[in-house]
DNA sequence: CTGAAAGCGCTTACAG
DNA sequence: CTGAAAGCGCTTACAG
C-alpha cells in the first residue's frame, strides 16, 4: 500500500508538501499540487487513517451503545444515527449490550483504546463508573431516551407528559375505565414516567386510580403484552381502553384481542407508543404516541459532533411527540 | 492521557518491557510484570489502538455494509453480527448505504482508510470497481444474501431451492392455483430465483405458469403487498394461496384481506418468507420460509474473523432453512 | 529476560 | 511557499 512517501518521491515534493495537499492548505503552488495530486491518482494512494488519528488525535469516529440493535424502536434510531454520520462524514462503531449492562463498562474501554471521539449511549444507564471514565477521558457524551443523575446531554421525549397526553386523549374519547399495560417497574427511566402520566390524567379527570387496572411486564414485547391484556380483561372485562407502553406491546394486545373475537376499536380502543412503521401496519392502523425516532438519531449525532468541537450544547432536549390519530380508539362521546 | 513511557517510567522498567506484559509476553519477570500491572492500575493507562493498529497493520475493525440497518431482516441479521463481533472482541463499523448504491464506493474507500481488516456486504453487489479496490487492498469480504460475479466467500439461502419448497408445501396441501407477490423482477440477487423456485414447482406438479398470477412490486415492502393482493385478488379470485417474497409482504397481504373480509387461512392461505420474528405475531400466525437470520449475520463473522486470520474459508454457504409451519396455510386435502 | 533504537505513516512548528 | 526534522504511542528485531 503506498505512503504519503511515495507520493512524495513521485511528485518530487516533500511528504510535508504531500501532508498539505491532503489538508487543502492553500499555501501550495498550483503546479506542485497538480503533481501531487497526479502521484496520488497514479499510486491509488489513500491516506492512512490510523497513523492520521494518532497524530490529530481524533479518529473521526463515534461509539454507539444500544440495548439491542434488531429491537424496532432502536433500529430506526439508529438508522436516523447512520444517517446523520455519513452526511457529516463521521463513522460509526456499532455495539449491542443485548440486555447485559456489565457489556457497557467493556464497551467503553473498547472506546477509550480505540479513542473514539464522542460516545451515543441509548436507553442505557451510565453509572458513577462509566461516568469517571467518561469525565478523565474527557470524552463527550449524548444519551438518548435515556436519564441519568449526571449533567449529560440528553435527547429524548418527555414520557411522563406523552403518556399524560396519551391517557387524557382516551379520556376526551368518554373511556373512563382505561387499562395500561406498563413495562417493568424496575425500568425507572421508561416505565415509571409513563406510569406516573397514566395516574397524572387519571387524576385530573377526577378518575380514582386502580391498581387493578395497571399490568406490568418484564419487557416492552409482544408475548408480555398478551399475558397483560388476558390479566387485565379477566380481572377488569368493563374496561373500554387500553395503554400499551410500546407499539409492539400494542401489537400484542391486538393479537389477543383477535383470538378472543374482542373487536378493536368497538369493543376496546388501544393507544400505543412509539410510532414505528409497525403501528401503521396493523388493522386497524394503531393510534399512538409517535416519538420521531429517526430524528432523535439523526439529532444525537449533529449534537454530539457540535460537543466534539467544542461547541456547548443545551443539556436536556425535549423532542416533539404527537398523537397519531388513527382508526384504534372509538370515541365514545360521538356515540351518545 | 497516560502512554506507555508513563507507565514505564512509574514502574521502573523499559517501555518494551511494558509492551510485553500488555501483549502477554511470558518472558517477562514475574517481579517487573507485577509492577507494570500496578503502574497501570494505579494511572488507569489504556493502549492507544490507533498507535497499535498503525504499527500491528490491524485495526481489530470490520467494516459492516447494509442495504438499511432499520429493516427488519437486517436488522436481526446485524444484530447477530454484533454478537459474534463481541464474543470474538472485533469492533464493527456500521454503514448503511439506504438504497443509494452509490455510497458504497465512497463506504469502501472510508474503509481501506480506517484500516478495516475485513469488510461484510449484506445484500449489495459487489461491482467491477469495487472487486478491484478489494483486491488491490487485500481485504477479505464476506457476503451476505447477496451474489457476485467473482469469487467472493458468500453465506446465503439457496432462494430458489427455498422458493421451490414454500409453493411445493402448497401444492401439497392442495393448492393449484398460487399467486406470487414478487420483488422487482430487476432485483436479480432475490426476486429472479424465488420467481424461478415458483414457477418449477408449478412445472414439477403439472400446473400451468400464468402471468396473471404472478405480481412484482417495487420492494419487498408493506403497501405494495397490499397493492400487490389487490392486483392478484381481482384478476383471479379464484387463487386460494399466495407466496409472499417477505413477510412484511405477507403482512400487507393480511391487512388487505382483514380489509376485505377475506380470512387467513379459510378463504386464503398464505406463505412468506424471511422467518422474522413480526411471523409468529401475526394473527394466525404465519408459516414462513425461515432463513437464521440471526445465525447468518454470526457466520459471517466468524468466517470473515478465519480469512483474516489467512485460513481459508469455502466460497459459498448455504444455510439450512426450513418451512415454519404455523396457522395461516388450510390443508385442502385433509378437507376433502 | 530486558533495554536502546528504529520504525509504523502521518502532521506540524520551525527556519528559510 | 516549502523542506528537514521531530514526534504521535506503540512494537519488535537486535544485541546483550
Amino acid at each position: 500500500m503506498p505512503t504519503i512517501r511515495d507520493v512524495a518521491k513521485r511528485a518530487n515534493v516533500s511528504t510535508a508538501t504531500v501532508s498539505r495537499v491532503l489538508n487543502h492548505h492553500h499555501l501550495v503552488v498550483p503546479d506542485k499540487r497538480d503533481r501531487v495530486l497526479q502521484a496520488i491518482q497514479e499510486l491509488g494512494f489513500r491516506p492512512n487513517g490510523l497513523a492520521r488519528g494518532l497524530i490529530n488525535g481524533r479518529s473521526q469516529t463515534i461509539g454507539v451503545i444500544v440495548p439491542d440493535i434488531s429491537s424496532f424502536p432502536f433500529a430506526e434510531a439508529v438508522k436516523g444515527m447512520a444517517e446523520m454520520a455519513h452526511d457529516l462524514g463521521w463513522n460509526l462503531i456499532m455495539c449491542s449490550t443485548n440486555g447485559d449492562l456489565g457489556r457497557i463498562s467493556s464497551y467503553l474501554q473498547m472506546f477509550v483504546e480505540k479513542r473514539v471521539d464522542g460516545i451515543i449511549c441509548m436507553k442505557s444507564p451510565v453509572l458513577e463508573e462509566h461516568y469517571k471514565l467518561l469525565c478523565q477521558q474527557s470524552i463527550p457524551v449524548v444519551l438518548v431516551a435515556s436519564a441519568s443523575k449526571y449533567p449529560l446531554v440528553s435527547i429524548r421525549v418527555n414520557r411522563e407528559q406523552a403518556s399524560f397526553d396519551a391517557v387524557n386523549y382516551l379520556i376526551q374519547k368518554g373511556h373512563r375505565k382505561v387499562g395500561l399495560v406498563s413495562g417493568p417497574i424496575e425500568d425507572t427511566i421508561a416505565a415509571v414516567p409513563k406510569i406516573s402520566g397514566y395516574r397524572k390524567a387519571l387524576a385530573d379527570a377526577g378518575i380514582e386510580y386502580d391498581a387493578e387496572l395497571v399490568y406490568c411486564g418484564q419487557n416492552y414485547l409482544f408475548e408480555n403484552a398478551k399475558v397483560g391484556a388476558e390479566w387485565l380483561i379477566s380481572r377488569s372485562p368493563d374496561l373500554t381502553a387500553i395503554y400499551a407502553a410500546s407499539d409492539e406491546m400494542a401489537f400484542g394486545i391486538y393479537a389477543y384481542c383477535f383470538g378472543k373475537g374482542i373487536r378493536i376499536p368497538q369493543d376496546l380502543s388501544v393507544i400505543g407508543y412509539d410510532g414505528l412503521k409497525l403501528a401503521r401496519m396493523l388493522t386497524p392502523p394503531l393510534t399512538t404516541v409517535t416519538q420521531p425516532l429517526l430524528q432523535m438519531g439523526e439529532t444525537a449525532v449533529s449534537k454530539l459532533v457540535n460537543l466534539i468541537n467544542g461547541l456547548p450544547g443545551e443539556s436536556v432536549t425535549d423532542m416533539e411527540y404527537q398523537i397519531m390519530e388513527r382508526e384504534s380508539v372509538l370515541n365514545l362521546v360521538a356515540l351518545q
